[in-house]
DNA sequence: CTGAAAGCGCTAACAA
DNA sequence: TTGTTAGCGCTTTCAG
């Protein structure tokens, strides 16, 4: 085209307000510059409703917003890959993220299967050519059980909750793990598993624990929004933190910041690993040659008020 | 169609995995049933970062999903409607939620003359022919006073925001309305206005106003976000909240239960208004006969711990 | 009741 | 370098 006529048109085209129909533009199998944002909680508004949720949509839009990409929270309920996996194809999204599938879906193959681009969001995307971005749960639980036993406890207890979601299994085998490789005795009343649906099982959760005739002196929970609850249970039940018992919680949560006492908490990178699950799915998508793997986030500690010495 | 070859075409559908290309019927200029958020803010991740975009968000997406829409987040930067608004068009969005709308800007207005469906929350949106869904300002704020006096505070300070947004205008314009209304004076170190783009500047606000030659003994907050630092700022100063100075903020964020002390607030319902918004964005696409119009929503007062009698 | 054909706004391949 | 045309997968209209 020459120099001329370009000037031209793209004067006309100013002048007329025009603006390309991206709708014809995909119906050509282009791309459409969109990012589904996926997940199989029942609940669609999982996603905002807590700091996980919203920290790693945080990450995702700005991620996907550097690429030229927006974001679509995509939520359709999931039987099986035979009855749902069309479903995601022909929907005018490039490629999905896929936060925190369940081990026993086979979401994730079935996805692939269709060869939709997909990145995978805390949890494994083995064999299925697909990346991941996860954070090392074992590290963090580490981190936790050093800090717990180098002050001096012994009698260390872990909330998990019962979503089955690999971030809460790792955890919770970690833990384990870890006490067993430290020849601590993890009594099995020690390990309890909340379940969501009941808002009062955080409380029956911790007073079972905290009446317990040998009592722990410090629990870990698998994540800050329950470690905040259980804080409030602690008090509630005129057990002091951190001097009869200490928590420490998982996530990084700002919340915990303000809390009384403030959290001790393992901190993962949210935000970062949203923004690199993004780049990666763009990078899929426009096909760059980047061979799919699992991209491990480092956790670290952050001490605060609510861990001390257990008492004599 | 008779049904017995209806029967035939659907099993074959269903054996085929066979799934509608919603691009190709979006073409057709039929719905995508897929709604887009938008706003002004320069950052595409404001949305998720703090409890205001997030509630509405959650709403949003609630509501959304139960008309069976998705949600997009559109987030373009905005000039000017001539410049910005043909970038909203055939996008493959069937309806915008214009998200706290500033009311210098055209935003609204240049949308609506492209005949797009629209719904503006948190903000008017007179005669654009657009639905509106906002909190009654005015009367959460006269909820505040009237608590602060009851307790007998005479000498309460506001402390707003430089967003210029709809809601930190009438929050202001409410309190020195009431305040004069009842006869009490505000001089102007009364009011000051936080710049959010320095981090220190929530310290150096409440640090100014705790210093000064004859303090508050309570500030009105413009919403709990900044509440929250204004209490951590306070406590970093050695003044004691609700002992020396009393503190009320605005949103009824959950965070403000956890505080020390907890935190005194107006609740406004923002899920509800993001669910409504959503709703009331369906019915303009699906032309429901329905007249636009502004939907107000009631606040509350939330009363916890941070609010007392002044000293004497 | 069923089949064929046109067209949505764009891109890509081809012809002039 | 420019103009023309086919076709993406669907819906709608019109014939059969």
């Amino acid at each position: 085209v020459s120099e001329a006529t370009r000037q031209r048109i793209v004067k006309a085209a100013e002048e007329l307000r025009y603006s390309p129909n991206v709708i014809a533009r995909g119906l050509k199998k282009i791309r459409l510059n969109l990012l589904g944002v996926t997940f199989q909680y029942p609940d669609p508004t999982w996603i905002t409703s807590d700091y996980y949720g919203t920290s790693i949509l945080t990450g995702i839009i700005g991620g996907a917003h550097a690429a030229g990409y927006s974001t679509t929270l995509f939520h359709k309920p999931w039987r099986d890959a035979t009855q749902s996996a069309a479903g995601f194809r022909g929907q005018g999204i490039d490629g999905f993220l896929v936060v925190t599938p369940l081990p026993e879906s086979d979401m994730v193959s079935g996805l692939a299967a269709l060869g939709i681009p997909l990145v995978v969001i805390s949890a494994p995307a083995d064999h299925h050519g697909a990346h991941s971005v996860v954070v090392d749960n074992a590290k963090g639980v580490r981190l936790v059980v050093e800090h717990l036993t180098g002050l001096g406890h012994r009698r260390i207890a872990h909330i998990m909750d019962n979503t089955h979601q690999y971030d809460t299994v790792e955890r919770c085998d970690a833990f384990r793990d870890i006490l067993a490789e430290m020849g601590i005795p993890l009594p099995p009343e020690y390990n309890p598993a909340i379940d969501y649906s009941g808002i009062k099982g955080f409380y029956e959760c911790a007073r079972r624990l905290l009446t317990l005739p040998e009592p722990p002196t410090a629990i870990f929970v698998t994540n800050d929004g329950i470690a905040i609850r259980v804080l409030e249970a602690a008090r509630d039940m005129g057990v002091r933190v951190p001097q009869q018992v200490s928590v420490v919680g998982f996530d990084g949560n700002p919340n915990g910041e303000t809390t009384d006492p403030p959290l001790t908490s393992v901190r993962q990178p949210l935000v970062e690993m949203g923004q690199e699950a993004a780049r990666l799915l763009v990078s899929v998508i426009e096909e760059e040659p980047v061979v799919p793997r699992t991209h491990v986030f480092e956790p670290y500690l952050v001490t605060r008020q609510s861990t001390m010495p257990p008492p004599c």
